[in-house]
DNA sequence: GGTACGGTGTTACTAGCGGTAACGGAAGTG
DNA sequence: CACTTCCGTTACCGCTAGTAACACCGTACC
């Protein structure tokens, strides 16, 4: 019956949208946010026609894809934050596991941070600019709700929560970014070094002799 | 001689060079980072090879851009650093300096981050990766620099500097990304929430009730 | 005067991209 | 057999970055 017809369709598509994910995967693993729909066809053993049917548009499967791995990547990132340990010590390993993630996988990270924005296709083309790195986004907020549910703030601690959410994200993923560039030091040295800095170890540090006039 | 008329026509093309400069200043400002060749050459009064002549490829134009502002812009924000004032007003100022710039423009800051990374252009293009973000990556420069210089940090001060230096600035970048978007408080309120979180307000807040188990 | 040259500008083109229309063939249903 | 309904293709559009080839114009040199 038209049930049974459709749920076998559903489940096809379902496996055939999955199989077409990883194929992009393994793309955008190699080429990095190169990765053309033809590529990506090619390597799904079909082409253009299919993949647009599937996922509408470029933004379309650049979003299916970008969930599957910010997914992941949240998941851990909410493990370690909701760890039952001191606040230095989640904080510490949160920053570990988002560096050896991005350390794994520079090029899915770098198609998670930068979403290919040259798109130049005349009509709609991905509304950039909204969207330029949801997965930076979706971390600030995830950790502004651990902040306001975890820490005592007082008043305003909402507004002061998400601005820190996504601040301290925000350190996290340039800190990360250079250091993947640059390798200056261990990945442990780099999570020292940034929880101290949100540790207040700015504030405390004394000044330089022979600093400023006043 | 040939001195002067070579001097001549270096002073003409610098003369072009700028102007076609400011065109495309204009074309961005307008059309963000989305800004293409044709257009800009369109605004410039001339056809694309000229262009082409004169920045060797894309990349080459958006570099001098890039630079043209970054420079401006680190201008302000050394000034706001160098100032003779205690640190924690050093801070707020400079974070400041930074959110009033990318609110006065927010189009020229979206180019500046995010300098149109899909060049499909076979051969060569602009070596997406690298670059990314130059105006971070010499924004943690120089504010790792101005920490060096003024903070002391003891042992293993210069690694520490470098890493706050692209931390922080990875901080500011990300909270003002998100409230230009939301704008969900005032800028003074966004600057004070932030130099909170660098003076350790996170460590030196207390526990919620009904927190973690442990 | 004629001529070769460097600089400025154009038109017309290539190759590749995102995206789509139109067609071809298999499968199930009357 | 006809008819619809998908899955898949080829062939195309309009756009982009970038380039080759040609035209013009002032100047220096013979």
């Amino acid at each position: 019956m038209d049930t049974t017809q459709r749920t076998d369709q559903q489940r096809s598509a379902d496996r055939r949208r999955r199989e077409l994910l990883e194929a992009a995967d393994r793309v955008v693993l190699r080429d990095g946010p190169q990765a053309s729909m033809n590529a990506i066809a090619a390597e799904a053993g079909i082409t253009k026609p299919i993949l647009y049917r599937h996922f509408g548009d470029k933004g379309g499967l650049y979003a299916a894809l970008a969930t599957r791995h910010t997914d992941a990547l949240l998941a851990s990132l909410r493990a370690a934050l909701d760890a039952p340990a001191g606040r230095r010590e989640r904080v510490e390993s949160t920053l570990d596991t988002y560096l050896a993630a991005i350390e794994a996988r520079p090029q899915v990270y770098r198609f998670l941070m930068h979403p290919a924005e040259g798109s130049q296709g005349g009509d709609q083309g991905f509304d950039v600019g909204k969207h330029s790195a949801p997965l930076l986004r979706r971390m600030g907020e995830e950790l502004a709700q651990v902040i306001e549910e975890r820490v005592d703030l007082g008043p305003g601690s909402q507004r002061l929560a998400r601005v820190w959410g996504h601040g301290i994200v925000g350190m996290m993923h340039a800190a990360g970014d250079w250091w993947l560039g640059e390798r200056p030091c261990s990945r442990a040295e780099l999570v020292r070094s940034l929880a101290d800095l949100l540790w207040g170890r700015l504030a405390a540090a004394g000044d330089r002799v022979g600093g400023p006039g006043f």
